[in-house]
DNA sequence: ACAAATGATTCAAT
DNA sequence: ATTGAATCATTTGT
């Protein structure tokens, strides 16, 4: 190798000489940098390379003995501290275009998010959000506690999985910071190493852990969410309504059955008067009410034959009821005048209000009724109380001619787009049908 | 075990 | 935001 080093330079000598002796050769004289630059390059190199092959232990003790020497110059730490200088204001240049430090927004939002899963928050007490969440959700009901229990004992573990893994990184990241900054403390005493970029150094490795960090949050935000779903369709275990309960939301669809869409008002009270708890999912019981209904239309207008017969009971059963309020009401007043009991008030829906009432009373009695023109007034209701006594006495055979036929849903009938049930429902359709769709 | 009933959820439309 | 429709998952009845 010393060889390749001394015949490099040899040549480069013998260009040299070869230009200066060639010079009145026809070529012009190759004083150009780029000839000049180059040779001058490849002697560099000849150079470096020489000194790289004839590096020994001596000559190593011989720099350190050199080193040592600088060192101790009296010069010394006046240079050094300016070559800090220096390096400080060209490194600020530099740091400062990419030094913001933007919080990621996605490292917020795992943040944030495990913090409201109470994988992040605070350690114990059991009130994680999510956690008191769900069991102010569940409400009372202690069959799905132990869904509960288990769900929190399985986030616990997650959590401390979590915890664990945070700490051993931040451990970890602890360790090789001061590593690092021991290791360039040391080699600041023979280079210049500003403070400041010890800690832009710190700064990149926090920057390296953190991101590590994030992965760890993100899987464990999977496995949170994972168990969150699992959890939700455990949750999804239904439990179905009391009698008592379908039947009162069932008198209700069938009493308003030209118009089954409750009010807020109206599913508040349906559900209370149901005791419909929380325990099942949902955020009220108004979307309990509202899911009850929601399914009664699609499956009532779905097939409306298979409902018949429970309409005509339901209708019946309200028709009762009516029959005996209005009764009451009239034995109480006797000749009262007609206050229009128009739907309105709140309390309507536990007697059934005209409209539907009285619409109700028609279909029960088939096609006797047909003349009558809307009018809700006291004196119609009177007459509807003599049919719907007379219709209620005789039930039994109900189920053979269907009586509660849906016209309100043919027609123009309160609900929109209702699919055509000519086909199913009952063939006995009232041939002049009425459709007295008084709802307001 | 099977099918029907049923409460809840999801998704698109409005 | 509410509704309809489809669908899921469970309960209930047989």
């Amino acid at each position: 190798m010393e060889e390749q080093a001394r015949i490099m330079q040899a040549l480069s000598g013998v260009t040299l000489a070869g230009h200066s002796v060639q010079g009145g050769m026809g070529l012009p004289p190759p004083h150009g940098h780029e000839g000049t630059d180059g040779d001058g390059r490849k002697q560099d190199i000849g150079d470096i390379l020489h000194q790289i092959m004839t590096i020994t232990d001596q000559s190593l003790d011989e720099a350190q003995a050199k080193k040592h020497g600088l060192n101790c110059h009296r010069m010394k730490p006046a240079l050094f501290s300016v070559l800090c200088e220096i390096k400080e204001k060209t490194g600020l240049s530099i740091r400062g275009a990419q030094e913001q430090d933007p919080p990621d927004p996605q490292l917020m939002r795992l943040d944030n998010m495990l913090l409201a899963e109470g994988v992040s928050g605070p350690e114990k007490g059991g009130g994680s959000a999510a956690a008191t969440a769900a069991a102010a959700a569940a409400g009372g009901g202690a069959d799905n506690s132990i869904e509960h229990s288990d769900y929190r004992a399985k986030l616990t573990q997650i959590r401390q999985i979590y915890h664990t893994e945070l700490e051993k990184y931040e451990q970890a990241c602890n360790e090789f910071t001061t590593h690092v900054m021991n290791l360039l403390r040391e080699q600041s005493r023979t280079r210049p190493i500003s403070p400041k970029e010890i800690e832009r150094m710190v700064g990149i490795i926090h920057r390296k852990f953190s991101s590590i960090q994030m992965q760890l949050k993100q899987s464990t935000c999977e496995a949170v969410m994972i168990l969150r779903s699992r959890f939700l369709d455990a949750r999804r275990k239904r439990r179905n309504f009391s009698k008592q309960a379908t039947e009162i939301l069932n008198e209700y669809f069938y009493s308003h059955l030209s118009n089954p869409y409750p009010s807020e008002e109206a599913k508040e009270e349906l559900a209370k008067k149901c005791s419909i708890t929380v325990s099942q999912v949902s955020d009220s019981t108004k979307h309990i009410v509202s899911n009850w209904f929601g399914n009664k239309r699609i499956r009532y207008k779905k097939n409306i034959g298979k409902f018949q017969e429970e309409a005509n009971l339901y209708a019946a059963k309200t028709a009762v009821t009516a029959t005996h309020a209005v009764a009451a009401a009239i034995h109480n007043s006797q000749a009262n005048s007609p206050t229009t009991p128009n739907s309105g008030s709140s309390a309507s829906f536990s007697l059934p209000n005209s409209g539907d009432m009285f619409m109700s009373m028609q279909s029960l009695n088939g096609a006797s009724y047909q003349g009558a023109q809307v009018g809700t007034n006291v004196q119609s209701q009177g007459d509807t109380i003599h049919h719907a006594i007379s219709q209620t006495v005789g039930y039994n055979d109900g189920l053979r001619h269907p009586m509660y036929s849906p016209h309100s849903l043919n027609g123009n009938g309160g609900w929109h787009g209702a699919p055509t049930p000519s086909s199913v429902t009952s063939p006995n359709e009232g041939p002049g049908s009425v459709h007295s769709d008084t709802s307001n």
